[in-house]
DNA sequence: CTGTTTGTGGTTCGATCGCACCATAACATC
DNA sequence: GATGTTATGGTGCGATCGAACCACAAACAG
């Protein structure tokens, strides 16, 4: 059914068009003149794709989400075969870092949805998930280096999990916001994981 | 000269109200119309007190910060005459987060704010050194706790400074979204800083 | 062949936007 | 007491907003 992929790629490249605005001006500059324009795309396809102008925030968050957890796996695949627990960890860091254009943008995407979440009960459920689950990844991962005798024994694997993942949101921000160099905020993350991933705890 | 004093009176009662619009729905809700109909004056004052829309966020942006100094003076005053290093890092990053409902509300203003940061040079201006500022001074107190011996020699305080930091603004965004309580996001700083402000480095 | 669904452009409407403009108290200065 | 400055309310205008509506082409169904 090459109808169903004609439809979807209208609405990514729609959507595509609210990210770029979004990531300047913030959600304001997201009126449904603007990302037609931006789109180049009659303002009525707008709503024939997504409705109103709610649902089209909804929606282009949704494909951002997708988006982003298909080129998450994609990278962590990319790690090899046996990669070690430090090397998946790092991986997952380093997703949360804005290291290439694409993952700038869509975390200044997320910087931009960030108010409505609280009150928008749609856009919340969307985002409300990913960054537990990531602590719990994390703090599994520890824990499996722990067995394997990879992170010492008195680490708390929990503590240091959500430790990581909010220094990692943490240096995300300045990064955004060009206060910090992307090699810097690399060297950050490298800089702890390597005082959790030791074999010995006192060198 | 008590015309003064109503006059930035004036202007902090209307900033009120452009914060807790923009807390809400952010920076698109924040309206002349609304702004002026949420401080209960007319929408004639707001131009007179601040002009056009542009300068009133911006002229907000800049009494929110000016308060947030003051208060985290006053707080970290409260700490005592002599308060040990330990105890002034953890009042410093305590003040990232969103302890109470004022400090909650003005981290929302500022992730309200946040995208225009890039674009907008003016406001991008107002809030940019602070961040730097923070990380320095907990460097500072940190590399002062290692001549008093209260911090192991092999601790790196450049780097676990901004760490420390990134981890405070990194839970912020989570307990802001509530997807964290504040007693977890203080559990979570006080096992970091158990860590680093340690006379013995492997008990 | 005819009717229905799907995709697209254009137009219009009522509401709201930012903001310029006008009027007028209250107060200060001389 | 005249005059100018400061502080306030009200009103109106052009632009833009979201969204409903209309027209039509293409594909598909029966």
């Amino acid at each position: 059914m090459p109808r169903q992929v004609d439809h979807d790629q209208r609405r990514r490249q729609i959507a595509e068009a609210v990210w770029r605005l979004a990531t300047r001006g913030g959600l304001e500059d997201v009126t449904l003149r603007q990302v037609a324009a931006e789109a180049g795309v009659s303002a009525r396809l707008l709503q024939y794709y997504f409705g109103t102008r709610e649902q089209l925030l909804l929606g282009a968050l949704e494909i951002l989400n997708d988006d982003a957890e298909q080129r998450a796996r994609e990278r962590l695949a990319m790690l090899g075969d046996a990669p070690g627990m430090h090397a998946i960890v790092r991986g997952v860091l380093l997703e949360l870092l804005p290291l290439d254009e694409e993952r700038r943008n869509r975390h200044l995407v997320y910087a931009a949805y960030f108010v409505r979440f609280l009150t928008d009960p749609a856009l919340a459920k969307v985002a409300h998930d990913a960054p537990r689950a990531l602590e719990n990844l994390v703090a599994d991962l520890i824990a499996r280096g722990q067995e394997l005798d990879q992170v010492p024994q008195d680490i708390n694997a929990a503590a240091e999990a959500v430790f990581l993942v909010a220094g990692a949101e943490g240096v995300q921000s300045s990064v955004l916001l060009r206060q910090r160099s992307a090699e810097d905020a690399v060297a950050m993350i490298d800089h702890q994981l390597a005082r959790v991933f030791t074999t010995t705890n006192c060198e």
